[in-house]
DNA sequence: GTCTATATTCCGATAGAC
DNA sequence: GTCTATCGGAATATAGAC
């Protein structure tokens, strides 16, 4: 009798640096933004050589690259759960906005930072995930002007929690809170406009 | 008698040079990001040399100072027109927030590419902005929830029409109309709720 | 007030040792 | 696979002529 202890994957498990080295990509771009994140400053954050990261990532583009290819990953894994979501797809979606430490959206605010040169690559991935987004709250809400509604506060949210976030939060301005709160503002809308036809 | 054909005002224009040189790194950053917004490209939008630049701007930060001021001055005549808005204030805020072609609208554009290197002074002019609009909103529509919602809602818009912005627009994603259903929704809930404690 | 020329530092990338 | 050393070019800033 045979008995498979452990199945050896014939996959070899990616290269720990070159992992290391898109962490400290994404913390440095999130942190310090583009214009200070250098190959040099990338390669010390993650504790490797120039000539070692060059090894792994051959020119800063193909930085980028990577980096997108892991938002995209991620972010296809976020929509599978996002479509089966038991508190419903609205509700994950205001939920997820409201925080900003999750894998995704660690990676998604690392990417942001890139869309400023009018990185068209960058740009192109950012909107295939808004329009994602989109048709999942479409179908779930049925009508398109509340979806938009919804991806708007969403952005919104995003953009606080990222862009203008870091001033002082008493308990009541928590990720949590602010999302209940306007969660509760948004279903008290649907509820208020459910049995009217779309667009009216 | 004696009549004054014009009024000669002891305080000189502003130096035409030092205008140009703000609106050509205003320009460079909305279109090109914070990295590709050298001094030379700037000098070299503005149609001046560099030292010629540095003459106006002694450093780096100076023009980044120069632009938070410009900032500054036009987000509080942005405020003054606000609160008395005929359309009311909620109206001017998303409706404004929808489009990104004001003069408020390119330095705050502008101002936002900075943000990402953790710019604590650039970070402050930006809160203190945000707070303005917020005093006016929870005073406009009494219920601060409803207020945060709005706000969201307007951040969304901003980001929608800068930073995600440049994609296929049909004659229904124009700014107006995107405003418009907003506003209607968020309208409809205000009215749904009038006659409620706030905070119910 | 605006220019040219230059000093200095730093970035991205290459070459080649280990 | 990771390192050190180094090149070519670009960026910020200074010096000084006009």
């Amino acid at each position: 009798m045979v008995v498979i202890l452990a199945t050896v994957v014939p996959v070899p498990p990616p290269p720990a640096a070159r992992d290391k080295v898109l962490d400290a990509f994404q913390q440095l771009l999130i942190e310090h933004g583009e214009r200070e994140t250098t190959l040099d400053a990338v390669a010390r954050a993650a504790g490797v050589s120039k000539g070692g990261l060059i090894y792994h990532f051959n020119s800063r583009e193909a930085l980028i690259d990577g980096l997108l290819g892991r938002l995209t990953a991620l972010a296809n894994a976020d929509l599978d759960q996002m479509r089966v979501a038991p508190e419903g797809q609205v509700a994950y979606y205001i939920r997820t906005s409201a925080r900003a430490d999750s894998p995704l959206d660690l990676v998604l605010i690392a990417a942001t930072r890139l869309l400023q040169r009018s990185h068209s690559r960058t740009r192109e991935v950012l909107a295939a995930l808004h329009d994602g987004w989109y048709r999942v709250l479409v179908e779930a809400v049925g009508d398109p002007a509340v979806a938009r509604l919804v991806m708007l506060v969403g952005d919104g949210l995003y953009y606080a929690a990222t862009l203008a976030g870091g001033g002082p939060q008493d308990a009541s301005d928590q990720p949590e809170h602010r999302a209940t709160d306007v969660l509760g503002l948004i279903q008290e809308l649907i509820h208020a406009r459910s049995g009217r036809p779309p667009g009216s």
